[in-house]
This record gives C-alpha cells, sequence and structure tokens, in this order.
DNA sequence: TGTGCATTGCACACCCGTGTGCAGCCGGTC
DNA sequence: GACCGGCTGCACACGGGTGTGCAATGCACA
C-alpha cells in the first residue's frame, strides 16, 4: 500500500506500512533468516525442517516463497549482495592489495557464520546457480589477488583465481572451526589467509594488527 | 572357493578364483571405480546414475551393496584405508615435519581426484559416518602438524587440528582446480600448503624440489 | 461490526529414490 | 548336456519431500 504525497510540486512515493504488512515482512524475514541457519547445518533440509524451525507451518512458507529453488535463491542473492557490498567498498579505496584484504576480512567475518550456507550450497541441486550469483565476487576477489601479484605482494604460486578461491573457503573453514571451539577469531583468519596468499608471517602479523 | 594345499607341514589357503568369481569381482570394482566418480562430481546421485554408468542395472548394485550406505561405506572405508596408508608410511620415517608433509603430499596428490569424494560427502547424508572413519586420518595430521609446530618449523597462527585441516582442505580445493585447468600439479599445491602451515616461501619452494 | 488477508490445518496428487521379489536369460562349470 | 549363479528387466510397496487447494481462524483496519 502505497501514499502519493505532493510536496513543492515534486511527487515522492512513501511505502506505508500498515501492522499487516510489517507483520508480513516480519516473519518473511524470520524465515529466510532461520532457513539460513538450518540450511548452513543441514543442506538438504525440507521446506518442513524450516518451517517449523520459523515458528510456522509448511504452508506458510510455500505463500512467502512459491518454490524450494526460490527459497534458496533469494537466500543465495542476499548473501552474494551483501558480501558483494563489503568487497567493492573495500576494494574502492584503492590501497595496497594486502589491505585491501585485511580490510575485506574485517567487514567479511562477522557474516561468515551467517552465509557458511553458501560453500555447502556450492556443491548441491543449485550449485550451477549459486555459482553464476558468485561469479562476481569470484572475479573481483580474482582481480584483487592479481593486483597484489602484480605489485609483488602476494605470492605467485598459484595462479590469482584459484589462489583467491583458496583463500576465501579458508576463510569459512577456519569459522566453521571457530564455531565450535570459540578460541579463533578475525585475527587468525586474517593471519592464515594472508600466509596463503604468500605474505611473510611478520608482514602478516603486522598487517593483522587490530583484528580481535 | 579355496584350495588347502599341505606343504611342508605348513598350512596355506591359496584362493581360487574361477572366471565366475573374477568376473563378479570386476564389476563389483567398477561399480565402486564408477560410484568414486560419479559421486564425486554429483554427491547426491542416485544408485540408478551410479548403476548405469558402472554399466549395469540398479538392480545388479543391489545384489553387491544391500543398500546405499553400505556403497557409501565401502568407498569411505576404502578411501581412508588409502590415505591412511599414505600417511603412516611417510609419517614413519620420523624426518622433519615439513619434509613429512612434502612426502605425503608426493604420495596423496595421485589420489586426490579420485577421493573428492571424501570432502563432499563429509557434509551430506553420512557426514557422521564418514568423519568418524576420517578421525584417525585427522589425528594423524593434527599430530603432524603439531610435531611441526613444536620443532617450529609450522607457524602457531592456528591451533594444530584447525590448521591440519586447513592444509588438507587445501589439497583438494587446488585439485579441483587443477581438474579443469591443468597448468596445476604436486608442486604448487606442496608449495600451497606448505604457505598455509607457515612455511616461508624460499624454504617451500626448496622443499618443493622433485614434484612436477 | 464487517471486510480483507495472512496464517493455519487439513486434504490431496505427484515425483523420485529406495529396497525387494521374481521370472528369464546366459555364460561358466561340472 | 544339465546345473549353478550372476545379470537383467520387469514388477511392486514404501517413504518422504514437493507443491496445491480449500475451508476455518484470527487479527488489523475502516
Amino acid at each position: 500500500m502505497y501514499l502519493i504525497a505532493h510536496v513543492c510540486a515534486k511527487i515522492t512515493v512513501v511505502p506505508i506500512e500498515s501492522a499487516r504488512t510489517r507483520s508480513m515482512n516480519a516473519t518473511r524475514k524470520r524465515i529466510l533468516d532461520v532457513a539460513l541457519d538450518v540450511l548452513g547445518q543441514k543442506p538438504d533440509a525440507g521446506m518442513g525442517e524450516i518451517a517449523s524451525a520459523a515458528g510456522v507451518v509448511r504452508r506458510t512458507v510455500y505463500g512467502h516463497f512459491p518454490t524450494r529453488a526460490d527459497l534458496i535463491r533469494n537466500l543465495a542473492q542476499q548473501a552474494v549482495q551483501e558480501i558483494a557490498a563489503v568487497l567493492t567498498e573495500t576494494n574502492a579505496r584503492q590501497g595496497a592489495a594486502e589491505e585491501a584484504w585485511v580490510a575485506f576480512l574485517a567487514g567479511l567475518w562477522p557474516l561468515t557464520h551467517r552465509y557458511r550456507v553458501l560453500l555447502a550450497l556450492r556443491r548441491g541441486e543449485y550449485g550451477e546457480e549459486i555459482h553464476s550469483l558468485l561469479g562476481p565476487i569470484d572475479q573481483d576477489l580474482a582481480d584483487l589477488v592479481q593486483r597484489g601479484q602484480d605489485s609483488e605482494v602476494f605470492g605467485r604460486h598459484l595462479p590469482a583465481d584459484v589462489l583467491s578461491q583458496l583463500a576465501f573457503a579458508a576463510v569459512f573453514t577456519i569459522a566453521d572451526h571457530d564455531l565450535s571451539s570459540r578460541t579463533l577469531g578475525a585475527r587468525a583468519a586474517t593471519i592464515a589467509t594472508l600466509l596463503i596468499l604468500g605474505v611473510p608471517e611478520e608482514r602478516a602479523q603486522a598487517l593483522a594488527e587490530g583484528q580481535p
């Protein structure tokens, strides 16, 4: 429902949130959030499990997402969009590649537990679609690593695209272990990935200063 | 069918392979081999897909493996057994941890494409069982890395168990990319994992000499 | 107070994979 | 040549997830 207000000869469209649509958006968001969580631990969980975990009935989920594939796509789009935002933001600073990577990790780390689904989904039923959604991120990461290799701060032991994938996957692997034993953190992930990228240990530790 | 021969008061049991059992073992082995391949690319492939890929009928597969879970278990056991053999063999030399790792990778690399299933299966329906089968390997790897950390040749940026998992997973990630673009190889994997383990780049390159 | 709509709870049909049974075929074995 | 046994090609029952339809409910809004 919309309310059209004329102000100074300009037409602005103001979305009115009635309590109805608000609660509807709330359940929709709750379903998405819970689905991220449930599918993160069990990628082949059914609509029923997601529904009951979200406190609604299976039929309600189908009211918001006509198809399981549709739900998955929404999840993946949300994840990709959020991660891509972090990446382009840190990439826009045009600093050294190593510092851009550290900044990227700082922004990515809080999202890893939330979006651990991605890696599981990539090798699943909808792998093709997820992979294409992840395409831009992969490209940007490869570009970043390539920049680092060109400026001699990253190693050349692997081609940029493989190296970036390796480092990216490592973040989620570390985050997974962090989930059980609480001892790890963004700092450990930062150092580990910098080592993967071929940054010497001393330099990596210096760069990781400030990460918890 | 067996033939019992008495030789010098020692009893030896010699398995006689009739052409029947030989062809039967052949199909069984073919099913296992093909299943490794098929499940490696599509972890949720059904018995039907595996069967037709192996050139037999679904019913025949059930003749050899009463249950899908049974097939999976055989696969995993075979993989774990083979990898564990490489690991214990390289570990037994009691050399420096870094050299043991290089030797392990040299033995592991030819198996990676074959057993890429493991990583996919670990996060699947039978994840629990696979994980327990993989337990001893994980332990040995963690011990090896721990040994390296104690002797100051590996980094301490991550606990030994996480670090070993990271390096182990990296091998299969690199092997996956090697599958599409042929440019990579054991040498690249060796260097990359040594970097992950915190070995300085020059030392890693020196250690990787001899790997293709 | 009545209307609209999200949600519910039940129904159902449908698909797909699993596991089993059985008759028939066919090649190795005795 | 007769027998055995693995493989085949069908059949079926079963379970479980998906997607849909519809009446009933309950809450917000007008």
